[in-house]
DNA sequence: GATCAGATTTTTGCATACAAAATTCATTTG
DNA sequence: CAAATGAATTTTGTATGCAAAAATCTGATC
């Protein structure tokens, strides 16, 4: 009778590093153009440098992180073009996700997210902006489950992980929030009669709002740094 | 008056690593489900564990090796449902890139492009297909590079790489290749009067093409198996 | 007081060492 | 003879050690 108390062998230490660097890097603790501290990093996460290396270059090749031969690595620091490009790449994305997502989402997917839908109403009306986002992200992510397409949710998912620092402290402006809010419901409809067309479009230009707003915000406030960890 | 004899301090060696093993993926050198040994591997390259092993961590992120905790990482081996999902990507990739060029590339791009296709002309003549896919490969890297978007372009790259294995040895079928001919004169066509609907509807529907002549061949030969290094 | 040169310290990059897990192989048992 | 058991071997995962490069500090010079 000896139920094994450890039947899950955790994830890979080089795994729990990479997830707890990138969960730093989108929540902006770790600032963009920020060192990343080989010694110092692996003392707040108790492991040796080697995981932690492996996890860095994973990052790299994920876009998060910049490496500096001989000279480590720092937080991707997106320039104005770049943010714009990658928006417009994710543009793309979205519009196909939708665009498959029309063609292929079956009915419960369909009611979930209506009801996902629903509380992102309630979140607008309370104007509660994390409980927007929230919901906002994870109807995102449902139109993207429902495109059935794995290798695109990847790709999303790695795209967007870039943008994620940028969003996480954009505020909505109120005619923009407003009509962030009509093109959900313009998803909602192309959804439910399945018009992939519709879709396509309300998701190009959904996005290319959101990119007006966090460039927007960009402009205004070049560098936030609560901190002074400077870049 | 020392000129440096080693101004150029040649890549990292993880990064070295990481280029030839890429090379030995997309060639097969290494096959789809072959487990990468370290010791091996660090034997043949010359290297220790270390940098390999960051380099390996470099690819799983990129989607060309598989990790299985514990038990290394093995070459991706590609379903065909993969690979469906896979070229579903890279044909709204392709589609997007070729939109943008239609609206960005230059005359001096243009010009280039219609160079490198007559030269493809001369090798679909000469039924010359090594010639012919380097220069459709050229033409279509052009086409991404005419989109003036590098982040589209390092996204392209990352999802191509995963299926140039495969393309490597589709040899083509005769109508089949005279149709990705024709397509090809439509993109110029298109791209001539920067028509980016007309483009994005040519190049998404070469990418069908492209996939469909792949799915058939892995239906052929489900194994392509040169030297038995079994999965 | 600013700038520069050289020494010191820190940090990165790679190699090696060691522990834990998986694999292999020989042996035993039914 | 097949299946199973367990020891030996291999292989992976992590930590540590060491050399080279970068960064920092100190003091001297103008």
């Amino acid at each position: 009778m000896s139920a094994e108390i450890i039947p899950i062998p955790r994830a890979a230490l080089h795994e729990q590093v990479a997830h707890r660097l990138r969960q730093m890097l989108v929540e902006s603790r770790i600032l963009p153009g920020a060192k990343l501290n080989e010694r110092e990093l692996s003392d707040v996460l108790n492991v040796s440098r080697t995981p932690l290396r492996e996890a860095i270059k994973m990052l790299a090749a994920e876009g998060l992180v910049e490496l500096l031969p001989n000279r480590g690595a720092i937080a991707v620091e997106l320039t104005e073009a770049d943010v714009l490009n990658t928006f417009e790449v994710m543009a793309g994305l979205e519009a196909q996700s939708g665009e498959l997502a029309a063609q292929r989402i079956t009915d419960a997917e369909l009611l979930e997210i209506k009801a996902l839908h629903f509380e992102m109403l309630a979140a607008y009306t309370r104007r509660d902006l994390p409980s927007y986002y929230r919901l906002n992200s994870a109807i995102h992510s449902a139109i993207n489950a429902a495109a059935k397409n794995p290798v695109l949710t990847a790709t999303y998912k790695q795209v967007n992980a870039r943008l994620q620092a940028l969003r996480f402290r954009s505020n909505q402006d109120g005619e923009k929030w407003k009509g962030a809010v009509k093109e959900h419901e313009l998803m909602i409809e192309a959804l439910s009669t399945r018009d992939p067309v519709a879709m396509r479009a309300v998701l190009a230009s959904h996005l290319a709002n959101k990119m007006e707003v966090v460039i927007e915000q960009l402009r205004a406030a070049p560098q936030v740094n609560p901190s002074p960890v400077k870049a």
